[in-house]
DNA sequence: GTCAAGAAGATTGTTGACAATAATACAAAG
DNA sequence: CTTTGTATTATTGTCAACAATCTTCTTGAC
């Protein structure tokens, strides 16, 4: 029934819209499918579901209490964004994907967002995201000298990339991208973030802003790359702590 | 029963490999949501569905002779690849896409092809790809110069695409270009292919095989992204016809 | 004649049960 | 002790029916 939608708490660790689902259009209560595949897809990107285990569709339908059609939709959409792999008459598993696959996935987030920020640069209504875009820049520098506890940081990014990413017109590129940023932030989130990198982030940032404001498309999309490549390094320093770690727990 | 599946005659205007799904660890036998959508897809893609035509579970349950479960699985499917758009309470209808909009997905389109023509040309395990590539090449020249009927150019094209997708081990950029492929060839597909386009077409793969045998990646992404954009302007004026045509038939 | 409100029909969303298949445990043979 | 075959269990795949919602048609008022 329709009312057992509601036994579903709203999402918590991760805002909403950071997943690649609602993008346009977008009515104001997510689907059943889409609300357990929220609620999934913050286990995995937080960790509480390890890579390479099984997601059993009565159980998830039983502790959501709804059946397991909804289940198995949401199963569908969460291989969309590559966060599960799901095998004929086997059933989905969270993926585990080795340090190529990461790293080929950053290969495309670079090409991709390269394409974003030179569309968003030539753009010549690009005057009004400036606004918004040194705001976030600002504050990401402060915090890149201040750390602080949490993620903050890493969300003030992902709202960077989110505003960027909205502001071309461009919804399958929305809609890529999105599923990318789903699957890397696995690694990006409590990733090594040294002061240095915070640092050096935030200048790309910057340097981006300016080559935005000034219209150059090349600049951006090179600083577009750049970025991405400097977050990948990280992100695949944190991904092989984690394979070590993985592999320790499975000889003990 | 899985015998129902058995009542669904395999695929034979597309050729089953060009879709996206079964692209890596393949069962043998397609799952029926797979058959299915396989049928549509050759429906929308020949145009036997018609842009902005809805397409109901139950008439396409009752023609296959299953239930809607698997009926709304394949369309999920179809959704994931941008033939179908799914709007909530509302079912599924075949995407309509604006010039705009497959002026976007043309762009994201060259700038994964060049990503991938620059990873084969710089991978040193190259050597292997090249007889293949030239058969096809070879193929192609004689094809441009005595068209002959049907879509045969256009097969060898996507047949030579496959190949090079299918190289690179990338299986994330496998699915993404599989798909914008399949979006794509609703428009190439009976194409306003004029001689000069395929001598340039077949020009430009030449030039993208001694690039890729040379090792030289700057190069082959270079010509890659030409390539998209020349067969982007035979795609957009297909679509002005196709679009001009339905409106005539609109107001009649 | 046009527009709004309501009723009837059509279509999607969800459910629980059944069928088919894969994973597991166990026993027997080499 | 390992391996192979078999029985059991667990899990996914499919189905048909019900509930909720949207669409369309009719009716009535202005």
């Amino acid at each position: 029934m329709a009312t057992a939608a509601s036994s579903i708490p709203p999402s918590t660790i991760l805002p909403s819209d950071l997943s690649a689902w609602p993008v346009g259009a977008s009515p104001l209560t997510q689907s059943l499918p889409e609300q357990i595949a929220t609620r999934l897809s913050e286990r995995i990107v937080s960790g509480t579901y390890t890579p390479g285990q099984r997601i059993m569709e009565q159980a998830v339908a039983f502790e959501f209490e709804v059946s397991r059609g909804p289940v198995r939709e949401a199963l569908r959409l969460l291989e969309k964004d590559g966060l599960v792999i799901i095998l004929a008459r086997r059933g989905a598993q969270v993926t585990n994907p080795t340090i190529a696959e990461v790293n080929e996935i950053f290969d495309i987030r670079a090409m991709l967002n390269g394409l974003r920020d030179r569309t968003i640069a030539e753009n010549p209504q690009r005057e009004q995201l400036l606004p918004a875009l040194e705001q976030g820049i600002k504050q990401l520098a402060q915090t890149a000298a201040d750390p602080g506890p949490g993620d903050e940081y890493i969300d003030i990014v992902l709202k960077l990339n989110r505003l960027l990413t909205q502001a071309v017109g461009n919804r399958r590129l929305q809609t890529i991208l999105g599923s990318l940023a789903v699957q890397t932030v696995r690694y990006t989130r409590l990733g090594l973030l040294t002061p240095q990198r915070r640092q050096q982030s935030a200048q790309n940032w910057q340097r981006l802003l300016r080559s935005i404001s000034d219209g150059d498309g090349d600049e951006a999309e090179r600083i577009a790359r750049q970025r991405v490549s400097d977050s990948r390094d990280a992100a695949i320093e944190q991904l092989l702590r984690q394979k070590a770690a993985a592999d320790a727990k499975a000889s003990a």
